[in-house]
Parts: structure tokens; C-alpha cells; sequence
DNA sequence: ATGAAAGCGCTAACAA
DNA sequence: TTGTTAGCGCTTTCAT
């Protein structure tokens, strides 16, 4: 048990070893045009002797930039976040920049919290997925900062990476109707959440543009989690149902859930019940039968919000708000009705 | 799109409005005692005037503290270690510590430079899940760390925080053995991995205390993911098997994996096969049936590793290597057949 | 091409 | 109790 630290060499060690002035080692690091060959080589040198690492807290201090970024999310333990985390990760990593990661879990005093410690941090700028309402702080805030996720959308003039919700559910709506299910029962969030009213308006559209009377789709709302998706399930269940018998389910928990209500109503997905999923967590791969869904792109999120981050921070062009394409992931929950669909409506309940 | 940095105060500016000098100001902030109300009054003020808040960077600088830990594990992805992740993360905020956070996918050369990086970033320790099999640059790492998780075992000098796979495989044996699985085949890990060697000796301790000739357990091997274990459960299922038809997997993933093999076979489980797993990932709960599974408990590994690695640093006693006990989580996937275990050995192929 | 020196924001002696 | 001062390790003018 002897982990210990030892006093690590500094820029004056690597001089006096190279026996040249701090600014040339300096210059050297920094990559200056300016060097003889002969100090550079002796610097070089005196730095592998020395095994001679920058202090990024000094740099920092000195140029204003500490090379590090923050990434604020609801829980990294949700796999669609750890994804998120694990691009912007990479991304950053690739510009040899540090993240500092912070859970919110959707709340705002947290939020504020970690916020601070970015600050403090002094972070060059951060990724956010905002919880808080009103992010007045926005102004004060007084770093870079690109929103990502679907709560970014209450602040449209502000820099975000999200998904592209409509596209992703016209993917749903669309491979829905081609298997045969034109009218299929929703299940949503919590109205609080913007997400749901972004979602329940591009099936409006779709419904609009192919001439369906979107008042007739059958609507059940839940809490994006599993077991709530499992009662909202059985509320479906037990009421009446119009039209072919499948559930576009806003959330993949909730999905897993409905899953679960279908198997204890006696019933079987796909036969009985189709359900189609949102989002692509990894759980869906292993359920019986595999979830049908629209998977976010929750890894392309982190890194293009990295990318816009440092664009901003460079100074460079802004991206204004970036929506990435969703992506059907086919498993086992959407049966294929479309030869059958008359019939199987009139035998249904 | 307006979302820039400002101008922030420093403790001079405090300084300055309150009239008085640096270093009092610095000491209302440090919380000394030896300051007169009135001074301490008008600082917390001229603080909350300029909104003040504490450059980390210059403090890390001067008091060598820079106030964060890194986080070394293979992948924020992986549902495991993001619940580490996470218990480190709510336990570093606790004493407003910050997280820097690094995936190295189980490659030396990543985990090296994310090495480098935590150390030019001064952090003031690690918590490291060791993937380098020597791990040389110990000695010369120069910070004070953790290891994290089953490889860690390679290095019992040094200080460590995992879980008790020994009492882990314990309590899955003695559940397999209560609902009359006396003798279970066995699905392990790669050879290669340590987690393994560790895993099996715990399984032969069990069988000499229970007087089981150890030799009649049918091992199969794979590598940890789903699809590994569907093939080995296909293999499995294809040769002789001896005693009740159970399984007891390494890990989750696997077990899911040869819950879908079982299934492809025609089988159910847990009447036909039963599954014990080993891991506790989240996807084990929507799986059908649910997977009875041994957890790891994640999320106090990464409490304690944080708790570990800042004893070390303040130079308080330290902890030696640190087993935290698993936990059996029920689910479907185990049928009893104690009551009938004899008939349905005889019934078996 | 190189060195000397100032200073980033803060803490910690040392004085007063 | 408070102020003064000297750096922490580095970058960056400004001279040379």
C-alpha cells in the first residue's frame, strides 16, 4: 500500500538541464517557429530526462483557458446520457480536453450547483441539458454553453444538439402505416414535458398530411417509466380501441412496460398488441420479443455538442440549433397487418 | 445566439470594495477566525456585489489542491460502471470535488493517455480500474489512486475497492442449490480475465464444502456479451447434460444472451432451463422472464473508492483492499424443483 | 534566437 | 485583527 505522489519537475528543472531560460523551454513546448535546432534538441531532451509533464492549472491560470469542458446531464446512469457522455468523451478527448461530469437528476437546485463548480472550475465552457424552467441564469452564466436533449427546446435562440423529433416520429408514423397500423394508439409523457407536445404535434402533421382525422388515435398519457407504462398499458387495455391494435410509445421504458401489461393480459406482442418504442436504450435488444424503435442518436449528440462548443469558444461561425436524424431499429414488436387489417379490425374488441 | 463569457471579479475587486486587502478577504472566504464581524460583513457583501466566485485554478495553483479526481473506467456506457461512476460522482460532490471522467475501452494505450491527461490536469488522485496486465508506470504515476473492480486483484499491494465475488458466488450457489440445482453448469469468462480464475475457486470451495465432486459441472466459456452467450448456450444445449438443467452465467449479458439461445431452441426458462446471472445490469429486469442475478454493487464501489482515495490523501489510515458484498436479486428465471428435482433428472435428455 | 521580467488569482508566511 | 509580500508554474511582451 505505498501509492504515493513525488515532487514532479517544472519548466525551471527542464531549463536548468537544458541549460536555457524558461522562455525557450516554453517556446519549445508551445511549438514556436523561432528555436535553434541545437535548443530545441536540448530542451526535448531535458524533458524526457526529467519526464517533465505541463501543469495544466498553471497554463490555465496564465492563458485563460484551462482545456477542460463541462458536461451537465440528468443521470449518467440513464443509458441514453451515458451515451451522450461517452461521444462528447471521445470528441474532447481527441482535442486532448478533460470533462468534467455532473448528474442534475432533472433537478434544478443541482443544476445550479454544478454549475458553480464549472465555474469555479473554471471550464472553458460547458454542455448542457437544461432542467431548470427559466434558465435566467443564462445571461449570468457568463461561460459558452451549447444546450443538448429536448428540454433544450424552451430556449430556441440559444446554441443546441438535439434529435430530431419530427423526423423521428414520422420514421414511427411511417413504418406504422406500412405495416398496417394507420391509426395506432399513443402513449406520452407527462404534459408538463415539452417533449410530449413536440411529439403529439408531428403526428399531427403526418396525420394532417395523409388525411387522417387525428382526434380519432386513441391517447394515453404515462411517466416515461416502466411501470408506468405498464399501467397506462392496462388502461388501453381495459378501454375501448378503435382500429388496428398497435401503441406508438414515446419512451422505450414505458414501452418495455406496455410489453410487460400485454404478457399479463394474457395477450402476445406482436400478435395481439404491436408496440413501437422511442429512444434505443440497449435493455430493448433483450426483451421478448425485441423492441421495435426509433433510436436517438445519443452519441453523435455529444460529439457534435462538443464540436459546437469549441467552434463557439474559437470564436468560430455558430451553429444555431443542430437537429440529428433518428433511426428505426427493427426487432420483433410491430407485427405486419397490412394484408389483414380489415379483418383483424372487425374481429377485434 | 448570445450565449458569451464576461469579465469576472477576482478577490482584488472584492478586495477593493470592501476596503480591506487581499488577504482578508481571502480568510472570510477560508473561513478563519481571527476576523472582526465588521470586516467579515462588508466582504460577504462586496462577494455577493461583485458576484465573486473562487478562481480553482489559482487555488489549485498555490495550495497544491486542485479539488478534482479523475475516473479511469473501460466504459461510461457500460451500465455497471456508470452506476461506479455515479456513486463517485455524488459521494466527490459531497465535498465539493469535481469528476474528471475517462472511458479507456479496455485498452492499455487509452488508459495510458488518460493517465497523462489527469496528471497534467493535477488532480489530486485517481480511481482507476486497471486494464495494463503490469501495471510499471505505478511507481512513476505520481498520484495517489484507487483501483476499481475485479482486475484490480492483479495488484494486492495496492489499494483497492471491489466487489466479494467469493461471497457473491456463495449466495448464487446456495440459491441454486435450495431450489434443487445442486450442481449447475457453469458459463464463464474468457481465460484470460482474472474475474474468472476467482470466480471458479469460489465455485470449488463451495462444491468441497458441500462434498460436490467439482469435476461434474459442466463449464462452458464465452466473452461476455449477449451474443457469446447465446452461442454457448447453443452449445450447451447440444452436448450431454448431466443433473438439473441450470445455469449459473458469469454475467448478465450472457445470461441474456443464452435466455434468447434457450428460447431459439424451443425451450423456456425457467421451466426447461434455469438462468442465474451475475452483474445486476437494468436490462435483466424487462427481460422474459425477468433475470434472477447476483448485483454488483456498483454505485458503493464508487462511494468508497471516493472515500478510499480522500483518506489517502489527507494522510488519514488507510483501507487496505475492500470487498463490498453482492446482492441477490430475484427475478423469474429460476425455476424450483426442489420438491421434484429426481423426476426431472430422469425426465431429462 | 534567446533571456529577463512581469503577472495570471490566489494563499501563506511574516510583520505590524 | 489586519496588511504586506513572496511566490505557485507558466506565457508573453520587451529587450538584447
Amino acid at each position: 500500500m505505498k501509492n504515493g505522489p513525488r515532487q514532479r519537475a517544472t519548466i525551471i528543472d527542464v531549463a536548468e538541464r537544458a541549460g536555457v531560460s524558461k522562455s525557450t523551454v516554453a517556446r519549445v513546448l508551445a511549438g514556436s517557429a523561432s528555436i535553434s535546432d541545437e535548443a530545441r534538441d536540448r530542451v526535448l531532451k531535458a524533458v524526457a530526462a526529467t519526464g517533465y509533464e505541463r501543469n495544466h492549472l498553471a497554463v490555465g491560470m496564465r492563458s485563460g483557458r484551462s482545456g477542460m469542458l463541462g458536461l451537465v446531464i440528468p443521470d449518467i446512469t440513464n443509458p441514453f446520457w451515458a451515451e451522450v457522455a461517452r461521444g462528447a468523451q471521445d470528441r474532447a478527448a481527441k482535442d486532448d480536453i478533460s470533462l468534467l461530469v455532473f448528474s442534475s437528476d432533472w433537478d434544478a437546485g443541482t443544476e445550479a450547483t454544478h454549475l458553480r463548480a464549472l465555474r469555479r472550475a473554471r471550464v472553458d465552457g460547458a454542455i448542457i441539458n437544461p432542467v431548470a424552467d427559466n434558465f435566467d441564469d443564462l445571461d449570468r452564466f457568463g461561460l459558452p454553453f451549447v444546450f443538448i436533449g429536448s428540454s433544450a427546446e424552451r430556449f430556441p435562440d440559444t446554441l443546441s444538439v438535439g434529435s430530431d423529433i419530427a423526423q423521428a416520429v414520422r420514421l414511427g408514423m411511417d413504418i406504422l402505416v406500412e405495416r398496417g397500423h394507420p391509426a395506432p394508439a399513443l402513449m406520452l409523457g407527462p404534459r408538463s414535458r415539452l417533449a410530449r407536445a413536440r411529439f403529439l404535434r408531428a403526428v399531427h402533421e403526418h396525420c394532417i398530411a395523409r388525411d387522417i382525422d387525428p382526434d380519432i388515435l386513441l391517447v394515453e398519457e404515462s411517466d416515461y417509466t416502466v411501470e408506468g407504462g405498464r399501467k397506462a398499458m392496462g388502461r388501453l387495455l381495459a378501454g375501448p380501441w378503435r382500429g388496428s391494435r398497435a401503441v406508438f410509445v414515446a419512451n422505450d421504458l414505458m414501452a418495455l412496460g406496455a410489453m410487460i401489461a400485454v404478457r399479463e393480459a394474457g395477450l402476445r406482442c406482436p400478435e395481439d398488441i404491436s408496440i413501437l418504442g422511442f429512444d434505443g436504450i440497449p435493455a430493448g435488444a433483450f426483451s421478448w420479443p425485441g423492441l421495435t424503435t426509433i433510436e436517438k442518436p445519443g452519441r453523435q449528440i455529444g460529439i457534435r455538442a462538443v464540436e459546437c462548443l469549441l467552434d463557439q469558444i474559437a470564436g468560430r461561425p455558430e451553429h444555431g440549433r443542430i437537429f440529428l436524424p433518428c433511426r428505426l431499429v427493427e426487432r420483433g414488436s410491430l407485427a405486419d397487418v397490412s394484408a389483414s387489417v380489415a379483418v383483424r379490425t372487425a374481429a377485434g374488441r
